[in-house]
RNA sequence: GCCUCCUUGGCGGAAUUGGUAGACGCACCGGACUUAAAAUCCGGUUCCUUCGGGAGUGCCGGUUCGACUCCGGCAGGAGGCACCA
């Protein structure tokens, strides 16, 4: 028998056609329903994509075929997260506009998505950089400032001097500017932000409701938010001369237990004390300003050297009397965190240790390993860190002596709070999110600075601020700062001159609610409420684990400030969440160090690997990220042409589990292929005999079929539900063996008669089990087995329970721990039964050689242990 | 430096969460079909072996009738955070 082969090329269009004129996958807001959000992150429109960003479009798209199918009225939208600098370069480099550079990429990418047969509905398609989209984000940014939620602060930011323009820290290399190469300042400059810490607590707290988030992003994201518990408490100053003068220190401190090994205390050179006190004291002005010089990037804040100048004040120890700690301004305080000043207590503070010995400041221990000699214990080049409560004892403490780190903690804070001089305090190494970008191609903030009115919020009626398009980007800096009328208008209050804000927002913020948007994508105002309430939360979003912090704890941010404002009602958006590998290929360079496209290379028998034009050597480099820099991309034209989009999918969702990153090889998308072709052949032959009449009193042949069918079929979904695609696919191998062998024996002749009508049924389960990986595919064949309605419109079949379960199980038998033979038993037979059956098998008889058992082990269904 | 995770055949990986280690795929080897090749189908493939067996999930030890799975230590790798007081 021979059968055509499956033509991807032509069928693939057909259906995708097909879904499209029936619009399947249009997702109506029907309360009545229950509903199911798939969201995979949207992309940056970059230009191309290949075939690597494909993988956590098909996973999503697995789901939400797989929950459309189970009866859910299912939302699986698409979008364009589409500001950001790219769009600015292109436009200093090609001379295009941002705008028509961005919407270029987009049409490229939507048809290359469209290749994958997606089931999105492309309805709801948005692009952050549409003033449909954008001039909501203004009200929403409107909304927040009016309820306190976003401020205008003076800030360090990364100041290139050539360029006049603030740097990201990402654009910092080596304390230079990436593009001018000109050393970086930090400057102060006002900025916009969004007070993300008016939700520190709320943030971390919810982490633990996450349960369908990975531990590690939860993790990450509680490192991140960093609460820690401590005291703060404020030391009278005394000057030179031993007069009490009038400022106080505060600080802040999650080791007020140490307080009897303080000697000195520090404060940062931005700290109110030390600009105060700039004038002053010899070397301060000089400190401050190459502490300033330093950059806010993390190698340079490591190499330095800690440092520090005495301001020639001192702070009155608050439990000995006449003891007087120096303080410093020192390079190692942050302003931002805490008070911007601590008492340094070297004996159990690295850092406060190294500075102590520098100045040759006092170090005495305070807090020794319980049981030790407390004359004895001393600190050498090692600050002692340890703090648990079994383990410690203080030393050299007064009314601490004895007490444990907990226990001292307890009185110190207590001795305080009963004075009043200072109280138990939470601090998060959170910051408040800075918004502000010196850029053209991002929202415009909507405000007004007005010199009568001060900062006004652009009226709701003149929202949108849009973007003008005769942005000049020839000259350095903020286009928008540069347009000559742009950013004159008159106060919306008092209708004077007035000038426009002319930073823009940050594109962190365009993605942190463009989940809700999706619901309504065309309201007239940001969202409307009752239908975000219905769609929301996402039941499962996917991406890359590189947004595990920033993107998804904005998002989280954004949607309880649009719950404050009255936009919907919901704290978490994002149910469940799933972080997919990439998909990673290895890498060419010919011998002038060239990268090749994989396309561009041919690996011989012997895996020497050539060029395929010249048959020159080619070096085979490491496996990595698919990125247009090394040009180990695949196109996903050149697959879908050869292959057909479903080989890709299926390959994309085999062997490797979906968390780690999965390498593309031409061995795996042929493997697929073949896959293809193959249940292709089974529906074939399936479909050209005559199955007869099903019979009710099925043979033993047509049972095991029957069971292997509905084995997989229960498999296959629970793998689905809980994204392990590649065990789905497993699975569906699994069942294609078996149906493979049966086919064989239907053909010898001497079947049972049932046989053929069972060997159908199991394919059609195969097919529709298949079908959210290859849709395509499993439409074609869903028709050739002559039926007319669209798989991708059809139930979910359903599990026969039935089927699950076996009469008769097979355990193995061990002795020793050692499997030595079998038993065949009913399901369930008795224990005493079993005992008895396995001392007579001639396994174990050999095994115990005549020894006597001294106990068996009986687990019921699973395995049987004989223990000599 | 701190925190987290990972380590199973030639390769990707599976193992019902303490119960037959290596499902399924790739690659490779053999066979069938073919004049031949491709395609397809069938069989084999952890290692050692004196063919009886023995060893085996990074290494060392522990708990258990039984450990890839739990505990302690070590090594290697990946990721996150990083003067956060």
């Amino acid at each position: 028998m021979s059968v055509e082969r499956y033509n991807a090329r032509a069928v693939e269009p057909k259906w995708q056609r097909i879904w499209d004129e029936r619009n399947v996958f249009r997702a109506e807001d029907d309360p009545q329903r229950p509903k199911y959000y798939v969201l995979e992150m949207f992309p940056y429109p970059s230009g191309k994509i290949h075939i690597g960003h494909g993988r956590n479009y098909v996973m999503g798209d697995v789901v939400a075929r797989y929950k459309r199918a189970k009866g859910f009225n299912v939302l699986h939208p698409m979008g364009w997260d589409a500001f950001g600098l790219p769009a600015e370069n292109a436009a200093m480099e090609r001379k295009v506009h941002p705008r028509a550079w961005t919407y270029e990429n987009i049409d490229t990418m939507r048809s290359q998505l469209k290749l994958l047969g997606l089931s999105l509905d492309w309805d709801r398609e948005l692009a952050t950089c549409h003033p449909g989209y954008y001039a909501h984000q203004q009200q929403l940014f409107v909304d927040f400032f009016k309820q306190g939620l976003a401020y205008r602060k003076e800030s360090d930011v990364n100041w290139d001097p050539v360029d006049q323009t603030v740097l990201a820290n990402e654009q910092v290399i080596d304390g230079c500017g990436w593009r001018s190469g000109a050393p970086v300042e930090k400057r102060k400059l006002s900025q916009w932000f969004l007070k993300i810490t008016a939700f520190s607590e709320e943030l971390l707290a919810s982490l633990e409701t996450l349960e369908r988030w990975p531990d590690k992003v939860r993790l990450m994201q509680k490192n991140w938010i960093g609460r820690s518990e401590g005291l703060t408490f404020s030391f009278d100053l005394e000057d030179q001369d031993g007069n009490l003068i009038d400022e106080t220190l505060t600080v802040y401190t999650t080791r007020h237990d140490t307080i009897f090994g303080a000697s000195f205390c520090a404060v940062s050179p931005d700290h109110p004390l030390a600009v105060r006190h700039e004038a002053d004291v010899a070397g301060l002005a000089a400190f401050r300003k190459d502490f300033a010089a330093l950059g806010t990037s993390e190698e340079a804040i490591e190499r330095t050297e800690k440092r520090g100048v005495p301001l020639g004040l001192y702070a009155r120890h608050p439990f000995i009397d006449g003891l007087r700690l120096p303080v410093y301004a020192a390079n190692f305080v942050l302003m931002g965190y805490g008070e911007g000043a601590i008492f340094g207590c070297p004996g159990h503070d690295q850092r406060d240790l190294d500075f102590a010995r520098k100045y040759g400041l006092p170090v005495i221990p305070v807090v020794m390993p319980a049981g030790g000699d407390a004359e004895a214990f001393q600190i050498a080049d090692e600050a002692y860190l340890q703090k648990e409560a079994d383990d410690t004892v203080l030393i050299n403490s007064d009314f601490l002596n004895g007490m444990s780190v907990a226990e001292a903690k307890q009185a110190i804070a207590e001795r305080f709070e009963a004075t009043d001089k200072g109280k138990r305090t939470v601090n998060f190494r959170l910051r408040d999110w800075g918004v502000s970008r010196q850029r053209y191609w991002g929202c415009p903030i909507p405000m007004i600075h007005c010199e009568t009115c001060g900062t006004v919020p652009v009226p709701a009626d003149q929202l949108p601020v849009l973007l003008p398009d005769d942005a000049n980007f020839d000259t350095p800096g903020n286009p928008l700062d540069h347009h000559p009328t742009w950013k004159h208008v008159d106060c919306p209050q008092c209708g004077k001159p007035a000038l426009r804000e002319t930073d823009t927002m940050d594109t962190f913020v365009d993605s942190s609610w463009y989940f809700a948007r999706f619901c309504t994508p065309r309201a007239d105002t940001p969202l409307d409420a009752k239908i975000a309430n219905y769609w929301l939360p996402v039941d499962q979003y996917i991406g890359g684990i590189e947004h595990a912090i920033l993107h998804l704890l904005y998002a989280r941010f954004f949607t309880r400030a649009m719950q404050a404002c009255g936009h919907l009602d919901l704290a978490e958006p994002f149910d469940g969440l799933f972080t997919q590998g990439m998909i990673v290929h290895e890498t060419y360079q010919d011998d002038d160090g060239n990268w090749l496209f994989p396309h561009e290379v041919t690996r011989g028998d012997d895996g020497t690997v050539r060029h395929a034009g010249t048959g020159a050597a080619v070096s085979v480099g490491p496996i990595e990220k698919m990125s247009k820099s090394k040009r180990n991309v695949v196109s996903p034209e050149e697959i879908v042409d050869t292959y057909g989009v479903d080989a890709a999918r299926w390959f994309m969702l085999s062997d490797t589990p979906p968390e780690r990153d999965s390498e593309w090889t031409q061995a795996g998308i042929e493997g697929a292929w073949r896959l293809v072709q193959r249940i292709w052949r089974m529906v074939a032959e399936v479909a050209q005999t005559d199955a007869g009449a099903r019979a009710d009193a099925i043979s033993p042949q047509a049972l095991a079929v029957r069971k292997a069918a509905h084995k997989a079929l229960a498999s296959v979904s629970q793998d689905i539900e809980h994204l392990r695609f590649n065990r789905a696919v497993a699975h569906v191998y699994e069942l294609a063996n078996t149906i493979t062998s049966a086919l064989q024996a239907a053909r010898g002749g001497d079947a049972p008669a049932d046989l053929p009508a069972t060997l159908r049924e199991a394919v059609e389960l195969m097919v529709r089990m298949s079908a959210p990986m290859v849709p395509h595919l499993a439409e074609e064949c869903w028709q050739a087995l002559g039926h007319d309605e669209m798989l991708a419109a059809s139930p979910w079949p359903d599990v026969d329970p039935a089927m699950l379960v076996e009469d008769t199980i097979v355990l193995p038998v061990q002795v020793n721990g050692k499997k030595r033979d079998e038993l065949t038993v009913a399901r369930d037979a008795e224990t005493q039964e079993i005992e008895r059956a396995v001392l007579a098998l001639e396994g174990v008889r050999k095994a115990l050689g005549g020894a006597e058992p001294r106990r068996i082990i009986v687990v019921p269904q699973r395995i049987v242990n004989v223990v000599a």
